[in-house]
DNA sequence: ATTGCAAGAATGTCAGACAATCGGTGTTGA
DNA sequence: TCAACACCGATTGTCTGACATTCTTGCAAT
């Protein structure tokens, strides 16, 4: 299931293609029962679509599923920074600068998978540390289902290095413990990495 | 797959206990391939839980967790209640208000399963109208998480008699088009009943 | 009483098979 | 020539049966 999900957000299947069964049986060396296991956990996290007797294929995702997503996501994000602010603790603070600095060194360079992966680390700190771990295992099933859209996005002219600066201020209002300015800074930052994935996705089509 | 999640619904199973796999075979007339597939999909909408090496088990739903369901739960519903108050239109309204007389009558009943099937007929369609289907769907799922005390709460004294006029309040406020006053119902409605949970929980331990 | 071990039970996984269904292809008829 | 239809390959849905691995439980020995 892991190696399955791992292509699906390295993005190895094209969108709206049909996954066969016995192909990816001998790819990934194991059973049709097996896979089908996995592929039932993947249809509920919907990162695929299993329509009867036609089988499992990545589902195309449309800007407007793709904004409902943002929309929700949103809600949970600015939410968990809110929560996050108000319960702060140093040792939570010292964690998000150290991922910040990871990733000011990823937005420094040109490697989108890095800049990608060190953003994600830097939200997932504080979604652990919202005091919900319900609100952090939606959130991460959201994610996963755009996770399409993040490295295209990523990869856009200036887009990692505004990102840097958000994602800073995002960081200073957590750390000093102001919810107000945390959920701000933090809608903010959605809105424009929504704008990114926009514009990444007009600009591929 | 259908036929397991409404036996977990109809609280058939005891939480905590686990789940036979060559039991459940027989039971259902089906195989242990299927059968399996089932399991992980139920798994990954944590209906249920599966340890390695250990099988599939009814996850024991404790007070802290229910909780943070219900926050989420909160976040959504609360902004899914605003919503549709904001685009709803006469079709709706006659929905809407047709499910509720459909609670009335339940509510003055002593049928606790028809009055939790009622009600959730008149959130749905609030949720299928707000206009985001994700977030119709997350909800969906953290509802089924909690089933287990929905039907306990309403069975408690009074309960169906206030929800009622909570839903109504609800109603009110989304047929008349004001937002605000839809989410400011909403949230009280969730308060309540979340509390008529805990007081369900309690008294039954 | 506690520990170690062995038998049983249950899961994880596989191979192989077969019916049901879908999609495309070729044929037939207007 | 084009459309409707029958056919066939490909693929999925499902089953049976099997076997290794792991966990649990009961028993025996210290």
């Amino acid at each position: 299931m892991d190696k399955l999900r791992l292509a699906i957000f390295s993005g190895l299947f094209q969108p709206g293609s049909r996954l066969i069964e016995s192909q990816l049986c001998t790819q990934l060396g194991i059973s049709r029962p097996s896979l089908r296991e996995a592929l039932r956990s993947l249809e509920a996290e919907r990162l695929i679509e299993i329509v009867p007797n036609r089988g499992p294929s990545i589902p195309a995702l449309t800007w407007e599923k793709a904004t409902a997503i943002y929309e929700v996501r949103e809600l949970l994000e600015v939410e968990a920074a809110g929560r996050c602010a108000s319960r702060i603790r140093p040792e939570q603070v010292l964690e998000l600068e150290k991922s910040l600095s990871a990733f000011e060194e990823a937005a420094s360079s040109n490697d989108s998978l890095a800049q990608v992966m060190t953003a994600a680390d830097f939200y997932s700190i504080i979604l652990a540390n919202c005091g919900n771990p319900v609100l952090e295992e939606v959130h991460r099933g959201l994610v996963a289902r755009i996770s399409f859209f993040r490295g295209r996005s990523m990869s856009l002219e200036g887009r990692a290095q505004s990102s840097l600066a958000e994602m800073r201020e995002i960081f200073e209002s957590i750390a000093a413990g102001d919810e107000k300015a945390a959920r701000k800074a933090s809608k903010k930052h959605l809105l424009k990495a929504k704008a990114a994935a926009k514009l990444s996705m007009d600009g591929a089509v």
